[in-house]
DNA sequence: TAGACATGTCATAAAATTGTCACAAAAATT
DNA sequence: AATTTTTGTGACAATTTTATGACATGTCTA
């Protein structure tokens, strides 16, 4: 599940910084020195993320972000721009252009990490291709194939797509409706409850392997899809 | 969350309406009539943004303005100005120091909350979707959860919205009135004293954690939140 | 076309949450 | 010390929210 990151900063050393970091964390990475390079880069196959400096040469990296942002197929590229000062406007323009986050600079390394994990799943949730692994769980898309510890697990096709998008996002609270738009599909009319239906189906195909209450119930919130569940004392 | 608003307007009926709007719309007010009363009510809690009015009898918005963005700590609140003539010359002014957007008045009411709105949401993006921690306690408003030194606490519905509400409003002291307002919702018909129940469920919930005596009684007054322990009296 | 699955919706059971009380405890006043 | 005011607590019944089993309908396959 590696990620492409390009990234188009100017400096080199920190270019280098930067990259050493990505792929210390999993990432692979492209560079692009300048508008011009970082243009002639954004190409099939598009990188996973952009991440890109806010003063460049030759045109400003909130024009490139403009211009990505403006193109049908490049504008669903997440952006985020690094930005040497927390100088307000600068984010409000970058805003303006669609960029999904900006880090100021200097950041570390685990904030960058951090920020970049967030953009992707915000932006692009459910687009993974590979095999997805969850505390012994496997779920893999493509053979639509789900296991424990080995063990072959029956779904329907309800019961993965909802256990798909919940691996694809872990942590987190869903309202049934944010899962009947996610899973079901949007404008698609179908009664809150059924979310409940489904939840217990999907809990009962997965019993019996302790991963049961991987599936939190949030009262008066809905969901969430976590590997913690004991509750302190 | 309710953002707390910080309104700065001398004329008693505009200011009023003002807040009602706000308030129907679930913001929580604060108000101020002049330059001194505002730069008195700037102080932690910070409020989230501030609506003030360009003319003040004793120092004009823009003086109140200018020094609320030169001080480190105000800074990065946003500003509306609310300003009568649609001043080309006013506007720019108040640019100058930094404000984040201006009203001109006569406004709607949804004008004016769509640009409250639409500040917050381009100065903090994500504001409403970090974890925040306060002495060795972390609540998640996205995964909905709250943990005690890296030991996971669980809260009814209600609970968990009156320690949010604590942990992003520390140290100051919140009355019965002011606590139903902004965790159970304005306009809701309960007793007072429902809130010292739920505040002995929450301590009783986050007890044994050492953390139990962050709610702290103010006799007469209210409850506060906070990590000191009071000492004298 | 029969049979095996899948799905969405109900009705009902089961749980958790909530607002109030009544009384105890603590603090402030007389 | 007695009284009054304010807050802490445990219990509880009503209400709200979830869990669960059953079922009718629709789909697909053999």
């Amino acid at each position: 599940m590696n990620r492409q990151i390009l990234v188009v900063e100017d400096e080199a050393p920190i270019r280098e910084m930067i990259t050493f970091v990505l792929e210390q964390n999993g990432f692979n990475t492209i560079e692009a020195e300048d508008f011009d390079q970082a243009k002639a880069k954004v190409v099939e196959p598009y990188p996973d993320l952009i991440l890109l400096d806010w003063m460049l040469p030759g045109g400003s990296g909130v024009k490139l972000a403009k211009s990505l942002k403006q193109n049908e197929y490049t504008r669903s590229i997440p952006i985020i721009m690094l930005t040497a000062r927390a100088d307000e406007d600068d984010k409000v323009k970058g805003f303006d252009v669609g960029v999904d986050d900006y880090v100021t600079k200097p950041f570390s390394p685990k904030e960058l990490i951090a920020r970049i994990k967030a953009v992707i799943r915000r932006v692009s949730p459910t687009a993974l291709e590979e095999a997805i692994e969850f505390h012994g769980m496997k779920l893999d898309p493509v053979a639509h194939r789900v296991s424990i510890n080995d063990r072959n697990v029956d779904l329907g096709p309800t019961e993965f797509r909802l256990l798909h998008f919940f691996m694809t996002h872990t942590e987190r609270v869903y309202s049934r409706e944010q899962l009947l738009d996610n899973v079901w599909g949007t404008n698609v009319y179908v009664e809150d409850r059924t979310v409940d239906v489904h939840i217990r189906r999907l809990r009962k195909a997965i019993a019996g392997e302790g991963h049961e209450d991987f599936i939190q119930t949030v009262r008066g919130s809905g969901y969430r899809f976590s590997g913690k569940v004991k509750a302190g004392v």
